[in-house]
DNA sequence: GTTAGCAGTCTTGCTTCAAGAGTGCTAACA
DNA sequence: TGTTAGCACTCTTGAAGCAAGACTGCTAAC
């Protein structure tokens, strides 16, 4: 089952050439361009055997050959070469977090930003937020007669854009006791732990707005169970058009689709929340990507906690090794950004070694 | 340079078929469908004389008439003939915003979803908020160390996404006795007041944090300064494919960049403020809609006060009957939000005659 | 195991052709 | 003067045929 040395090198040739060219690769061409002491005959029977153990396929008998998914699952675990980024490129990412603040959705958002430009494919991020969060602090703001807007702050996030409606005017007063109630309440619980009983011990204090608190346990009860959908960002959709595989209306169509159901692709992007860099290729490793496409995401850490996974839906022909290096480097500089003192907003990383 | 009846009835005629089939209109079509006493001789010289005067053109001698730009205004303007909403269809409408409470963003961004539902066009939605509106309240959320969130609300809506980073870290009863000087200082004040001058009252009262009011009155002159970008809300995007002319990746790439650029349609959306229902048919009326765009949009007003406008922006051979038919009966829903009393939850609408 | 050589296959682009659709023009008519 | 019939002309569309070019797969020899 292992393949040859020859049958790498050879794979790793047609898959490099055809991410770079888009055009089948023939043996001929290998052979001019890679391995000029073999003939096109032996390269044409390595790569009859590489179709028949379904890494390869061509779509015509007078055509070249073309990576097949599980060829661009092997090349990117082992044959790919990784490249290093540039000086300027690494402090261009140093500078572009040096300042702002840790919150997940900002830093996740930004990170996306990033990686959109410096790949020219769609980023998408995944906020992390699990019921595993601690509540820091809660805040209501009444915007109208009935209506009022719940700010919570866990450890890692900002839950901002909850809206409750009370039944009836509640008075200026009542919202503010009320609020302390919440905050001696939920301050250091986990979401998790908020569920229904939560709403007795609440509405014990003030039994006239148990409503209230219901919708609140609601609202974050419904935080928790939407993260799936919630949490998914996208930047630089319209990068696709730069890859020549979007002039093909139906393949456009197909991506914007999967962007529009964020559902699924946040389930994908929680699944790799562990993995440091996770690689999902065609319609095997994620239904969705069809045969079409692949998803390379980061896990992302600041001061060990996982804030989210930020990465690049694209192509399945996607220039694998720039996206590893942006990836990489990213994750490295969110890292470093955890003990702020070893890097003074110019911090140089000489060790490519293991720093952990 | 007005057009006779008779040019105009067959201008409106060659619109409404070419627009229900996307094919040119010979003059073949046009008698048999729906001028069966003239002869197609007669029809092919004011057809000709329709081109002379820019509203027709035709792709090639032998290919039938379609309308240019200049024949959809007019159009839209007085030859389209408007039709009512089924009973079921304005219930649905009712229904939708029966519940929930008038914050411009939500507001919209829920118009612009029943829009985008009831048309299967793409859906945009222009929150307004300008440098006239009065603080309602103002709120400090401690996130972190030097983080803090800043909640500003208005008389029509919540600004809401704003962190401030402060230079060291702020204990947390200065953040609150800040915030009481904010509420004191802002609340009644209308943005359009709050300046630099502003920092200096408020830094008045406490000295020692200068610095975070001056960002704080820095966000909000962000906030009025970038309304045209940040104010954009799409809604169905992937409708497009709905539609033919879609099946032409230049037409999807170039409407995607459209979209990519809020700032210019937050322009047209906040320049057609007034107007009741606005129409932008092609690069005349707006640089970006080129010549394949449409953009119409109508402007909501709850308790006479404006939130905002939602509409849609599609091909140009667009079914200008039906959009027109859902924003104008969102439109007068909302409206009637306003006198809750008159409208029990199923407030049929049988005068269709001027209710102002 | 490797290679040269050749027949076979499929794509691509070009050309040709015929059918069909619709126009513009002209001359006659009311 | 407006309307109409008729006809020549133009352009599209699709099918079919053809030649050139690109690769492959196979075979037989090394």
């Amino acid at each position: 089952m292992a393949l040859s040395e020859r049958k790498k090198k050879i794979l790793q040739v047609v898959v490099d050439d055809y991410i770079a060219d888009g055009q089948p690769i023939s043996s001929k061409t290998i052979q001019e361009r890679h391995l000029k002491d073999l003939s096109t005959a032996t390269i044409r029977s390595e790569l009859a055997q590489l179709e028949e153990l379904g890494y390869l396929d061509h779509p015509h008998t007078s055509a070249g050959r073309v990576p097949l998914p599980k060829a661009y699952r092997l090349y990117a675990q082992e044959l790919m070469q990784s490249t290093e980024l540039t000086e300027q490129e690494i402090d261009y990412v140093h500078q572009k977090f040096s300042k702002g603040f840790p919150e997940s959705e900002y830093l996740v958002r930004s990170a996306a930003k990033l990686i959109s430009e410096m790949t020219d494919y769609t980023a998408v991020g995944f906020v992390e937020h699990n019921e595993q969060d601690t509540v820091r602090n809660v805040k209501l703001v009444k915007l109208s007669a009935n209506t009022v807007l719940l700010v919570v702050v866990t450890d890692v996030n900002v839950i901002k854009d909850s809206f409750i409606t009370t039944a009836d005017d509640v008075e200026e007063e009542y919202i503010t006791a009320a609020e302390q109630v919440l905050v001696a309440e939920l301050v250091g619980k986990r979401l998790v732990d908020i569920t229904e009983e939560s709403t007795q011990i609440l509405s014990s204090h003030m039994q006239q707005y148990k409503m209230l608190f219901d919708e609140i346990v609601a609202v974050l009860k419904e935080y928790v169970r939407s993260r799936d959908e919630q949490s998914v960002v996208f930047e630089g959709n319209n990068n696709i058009f730069k890859h020549e595989e979007f002039q093909d209306i139906e393949t456009t169509r197909h991506f914007l689709e999967v962007i529009d159901t964020p559902g699924e692709l946040g389930e994908m992007l929680r699944e790799s929340g562990d993995i440091e860099i996770s690689v999902k290729i065609g319609r095997e490793d994620a239904e969705a990507l069809s045969d079409s496409f692949a998803l390379v995401t980061a896990n992302y850490r600041v001061n060990g906690k996982s804030l989210g996974s930020a990465g690049v839906l694209g192509p399945i022909r996607m220039d694998y090794r720039r996206v590893f290096r942006v990836l990489s480097t990213i994750s490295q500089t969110l890292s470093e950004m955890s003990n702020p003192k070893e890097c003074e907003h110019h911090g140089r990383t000489e060790s490519d070694a293991d720093d952990e």
